[in-house]
DNA sequence: ATAATAACGAGA
DNA sequence: CTCGTTATTATC
């Protein structure tokens, strides 16, 4: 049932019509009467008796394509109770919204028209059972014995690359067997990690299975995109994004359902596709935010590929530059391997890396010509213009001046009314407030009694004009929110961007600057660290190596973790030592966690209606936006199924007695503070 | 939303 | 104790 209310989330039995008998497949969509209206609904099975006395028929199928694989529905039902949420939200989340015009176009390309999949169309399977079992687990492997291209394990792909990483050939040879391996793979520097993803992909084909690979933006996308094309040769994937429009989307989502392609790459919303075969799960640089779904019930492309290797029986990878908690996890756990290069390789294909204070005195420095370039940061980067090797620079946010902070203390400058963040509105203008937006003219800093303010994070653009007058005469191209630049030329030339814009260049930057990094580091958050070196590592790695002259400059002090870990290029060191610290203070992913935000009442009401395990412990509340309330619940993880369905069957006794106020559920939340 | 069902209370 | 009215709850 098409409706997101917890407490209607299971499966309902209807009557098939004789006329719509031959259409009404499970996975197909369908409309029917409840409750009066005409809703939106899955054919989940077929079943000959029911439980229920009076049945009402099905009003109408939507379309005969079964669009739902029974792999997927699986998948979809475990994503809900993982997430303490309804099959239904995830299932909008899984099939992309039905365009007729590109059914149509698909549907005509194969005559039959008709998926291949486990359950074939005599329909009938379990009598009246819970809507996930009962059909084939795997989503049709176990048909399709003509597909070819699987002689016992004698194809063999060219491992390339992965010779670089002791186990990965090994890997790839596993993936070619239809082995279920799970690998946490850590990048080296200046690693075409494209490149490896086809390679990935394509020993899993050569062993006549498919692969869905997920990436964080449009950018990983085109480049994944163009490896792949490299490898197998166009018409052998698909891509599946949100960006491309609801036509394209549905036709890439068709082209996979029937089987047509057997690879699907994608941004988050490829997580779901529907993939014949299915012998691979990827994606590429987890800890990317942009990997967590905005909609209920937020799943994390990461968890839900991992669940649906779990369920399959299906190989895995995860790999970036940096290594996240939650892939730390994977490996401490025995769930996955790790596939890391030997240090002495690290070693060599590193760029020379060097931190630099970020001392105002330094940024003084005349010849710097900005008050944001320390002096090593500025030598760094002359050199490699006069070597004609182009220089990044990477400043962490967006926009113009976003806020300031005390130019002799650093304390960020709050408003003396309401402690909200001050802002700037122009390089001379009066402070102002961007919560409450009253002016502060006679600021002083509560700290040390300062008066100057400065801008404690300025945007690329105003990166841009800075560091253009300091080198006259140097292209300076800027990759931002507004345009994002792929790649740029070899030559001597500036790229100032923001993380997750930094364009490729040819033959790698001579000098990469990391530059306001404390900004990075100051974030109240538990992943400030991670996503510090995430990002650092991922700008880094565009350099050339040290033995070809490429140097990193990060301004920020060598004694925090974070920089160390950057500066040895071991994130996994950094992962192990976040793990071990989220264990020590309880945090997540050590233990699971869900967040109970809304009207305080609402809030207090349904942890009181919660049969929470034992074990749980409620924290809070702290306050959130808009007046609401959060409240945290922890458990070990042993006890997240029981918290998770602990907390859908509270939501649902709310809605059953039509709460008015709304109450999100979120496990696992991305941010807890 | 709406129909069934349970709960309740007034009047016989 | 019954009938009519109103809260509650399930909705094939």
């Amino acid at each position: 049932m098409d409706v997101p209310l917890p407490h209607l989330d299971r499966p309902f039995d209807y009557l098939v019509p004789e006329a719509l008998d031959a259409d009404a497949r499970p996975g197909v969509r369908v409309k029917v009467r409840f409750a009066g209206q005409l809703v939106d609904g899955w054919l989940l099975e077929r079943a000959e008796s029911s439980a229920h006395p009076k049945l009402a028929y099905l009003e109408k199928v939507v379309s005969p394509v079964p669009v739902l694989s029974p792999e997927v529905a699986r998948l979809a039902r475990a994503v809900a109770d993982r997430y303490a949420g309804s099959l239904a939200d995830v299932l909008r989340l899984a099939v992309p919204p039905r365009h007729a015009r590109a059914e149509k176009a698909v549907t005509a390309a194969a005559p039959d028209g008709s998926p291949t999949d486990g359950t074939g169309p005599t329909g009938s399977t379990a009598p009246d059972g819970s809507p996930a079992d009962g059909t084939a687990p795997d989503g049709g492997a176990a048909e399709d014995a003509d597909a070819g291209a699987r002689p016992g394990g004698r194809a063999e792909v060219d491992p390339r690359g992965w010779r670089d990483y002791p186990a990965g050939p090994a890997l790839l040879r596993a993936f070619t067997d239809g082995k279920p391996a799970r690998a946490v793979w850590s990048a080296l520097p200046g690693e075409d990690w494209a490149d490896r993803y086809a390679d990935a992909v394509a020993a899993t084909v050569a062993g006549g299975r498919g692969a869905v690979v997920v990436v964080a933006d449009a950018r990983d996308l085109d480049r994944l995109d163009a490896a792949l094309t490299a490898v197998l040769g166009a018409g052998r994937h698909v891509r599946l994004t949100a960006a491309d429009g609801p036509a394209r989307r549905y036709r890439a989502f068709l082209t996979a359902r029937t089987g047509e392609v057997d690879v699907v790459i994608g941004t988050r919303a490829a997580m779901f596709a529907p993939v014949r075969r299915l012998g691979l799960v990827a994606i590429w640089d987890d800890g990317d935010d942009l990997h967590a779904e905005p909609r209920a019930p937020y799943p994390h492309a990461r968890d839900v590929l991992l669940t649906r290797a779990q369920l399959g029986d299906i190989a895995a990878l995860v790999g970036g530059y940096a290594r996240t908690a939650e892939a730390q996890l994977l490996v401490e756990t025995g769930w996955a391997r790790e596939v890391v290069a030997d240090r002495a390789v690290v070693r060599a294909r590193t760029p020379a890396l060097a931190p630099t204070g970020d001392d105002p005195q330094l940024a003084r420095d005349p010849g710097a010509a900005s008050a944001r370039l320390p002096s090593l940061a500025w030598t760094t980067a002359r050199d490699a213009l006069r070597a004609d090797l182009p220089v990044l620079v990477q400043v962490p946010r967006r926009g113009y001046v976003p806020s300031v902070a005390c130019a002799d203390c650093r304390a960020p400058a709050r408003c003396p009314h309401c402690a909200g963040p001050l802002s700037l509105p122009s390089a001379q203008g009066t402070p102002a407030c961007r919560w409450c937006g009253r002016v502060a003219a006679a600021y002083a800093c509560p700290e040390c009694g300062g008066r100057r303010l400065r801008a404690s994070v300025t945007g690329a653009r105003r990166t841009a004009e800075e560091l253009g007058r300091a080198f006259p005469g140097v292209p300076v191209r800027t990759s931002g929110r507004e345009e994002v630049l792929a790649s740029v030329p070899g030559g001597a030339g500036l790229v100032i961007a923001t993380p997750g814009a930094e364009p490729v260049a040819e033959g790698g930057y001579g000098a990469v600057l990391l530059l306001d990094s404390w900004a990075l580091l100051t974030r109240a958050d538990l992943r400030a660290g991670e996503e510090a070196l995430r990002r650092w590592m991922a700008a880094a790695a565009l350099a050339r190596p040290g033995t070809a002259g490429g140097r990193v400059v990060v301004v920020a002090d060598g004694a925090l973790a974070p920089v160390q870990a950057l500066l040895r290029w071991d994130s996994a060191w950094f992962a192990a030592r976040e793990l071990a610290e989220r264990r020590e203070l309880g945090f997540p992913p050590a233990v699971r966690m869900a967040s109970v935000t809304g009207a305080a009442e609402a809030v207090a009401d349904l942890l009181a209606g919660a049969r929470l395990p034992g074990d749980a412990e409620v924290l809070g509340p702290v306050p959130a936006d808009e007046g609401r309330e959060r409240m945290l619940v922890r458990v070990p993880r042993s006890r997240a199924a029981a918290m998770a369905e602990a907390l859908h069957a509270a939501a649902g006794q709310r809605s059953a007695r039509k709460a008015a106020d709304p109450v999100r559920l979120q496990v696992d939340p991305l941010t807890l503070f």
